[in-house]
DNA sequence: CAAAAAACATACCAATTGGTATGTTTTTTT
DNA sequence: AAAAAAACATACCAATTGGTATGTTTTTTG
């Protein structure tokens, strides 16, 4: 890695940190540039704008981790049901990426950017589409295999299972606890028993 | 209604929708008065700080709007599973009240706030933890009248149910369709079935 | 009706915002 | 090693931010 790259890298690491704790319009460039100790001058060689590397942000940091930590464990998945349990638990508690009182990180995005910057939308949605067809895929191998009921349906499990994690999340958030997050696995688990 | 107080309502109610749509961070004062065409004088006069607005609005707008959409269709149900599924299903489609492309107020709110504003949090908090024991008590009240399992545990359903809510209407807002929503309802109508 | 208090209006302000203009330094290419 | 391009540094700027100081008008009260 050269220097500048290791520059431009370290802005959207750092940057990605107070985003993720802050939120996206909290964080000013400023505060940016004050945390990395690169100069004002050095960040705007290498991003045009703030959005810029906001969206930089979402496609070589959020999307490789996500890729990482939701999509990678669920491919050629053995007992798709268990893993799905595991990587969420993972997710939940053990993920040293994810903090309790900050969100996903992608959610947090979704719900401040998506209704007024269509390109933040946009980086979104591809990313999240993603992480829904592999979820997708699993239940459809988990019915091949036979450890799933035939007459479920993929597309609305993969929903189901999603949107329950974003929000489990907020509660995390509100109430800065992980109780909710050990309750919230327990019905978890019933509710994936209950598609065998 | 006196004419102040009427003054007081239109800026709750205004900045409330502005909010909604724009997020708290984003939504400036000279946007409110700009809108409601009342002047900062009166606005300051009203409100001290826009954070003493922010948590009027919680109170005086978010929490009885919640308290009519999410609490009183749950109280005294005969049928505590089939009111649930046409509470979540009204909120999704019906309830005019809520945009597709706008979220959850609480939830968008609490994903903004909770991480840096203890105040809001604190509101916010009390406001779910209403939602959620509403849901536990119709519950445990199912579980008494035989039309739920007695191993149920009504407190992780809560979670289950509420989270899912919250996350699927983070969906809504990136795909912008209420596809994700006829989905869900499928499935939550299967997990809510599963627990009799 | 007069005084006092409540309600609203106008003009301003310091701080912060994202961004630019114009440099200097470092690295790469010839 | 000289020229050129890449990478970074500094000083600035207009617009916007939440908020205040100082009014005037309206309503309430004695």
């Amino acid at each position: 890695m050269t220097k500048a790259s290791a520059t431009r890298r370290t802005i959207l690491e750092k940057a990605f940190e107070i985003i993720y704790t802050k939120g996206y319009q909290t964080t000013s460039i400023d505060e940016i540039i004050a945390t990395t100790k690169v100069t004002k001058g050095a960040f705007y060689y290498h991003f045009k704008t703030k959005d810029e590397m906001g969206l930089a942000i979402i496609n070589e940091i959020v999307k490789p981790t996500m890729q990482e930590a939701f999509i990678k464990p669920l491919q050629d998945a053995k007992n798709p049901i268990k893993e799905i349990y595991d990587m969420t638990k993972a997710l939940l508690l053990e993920n040293p990426f994810l903090k309790l009182e900050y969100g996903c990180p992608a959610g947090n995005l979704t719900q401040e950017m998506t209704p007024w910057n269509i390109e933040f939308g946009k980086a979104l949605s591809e990313l999240i589409l993603e992480w829904q067809q592999t979820i997708e895929n699993c239940i459809k191998s988990a019915k091949k295999n036979g450890t799933v009921r035939k007459n479920v349906n993929p597309q609305q499990v993969a929903y189901f299972i999603m949107s329950s994690y974003w929000g489990i999340r907020n509660f995390g958030k509100v109430y800065n606890s992980a109780d909710c997050y050990h309750s919230y696995l327990k019905e978890l688990k019933i509710y994936l028993n209950n598609l065998a």
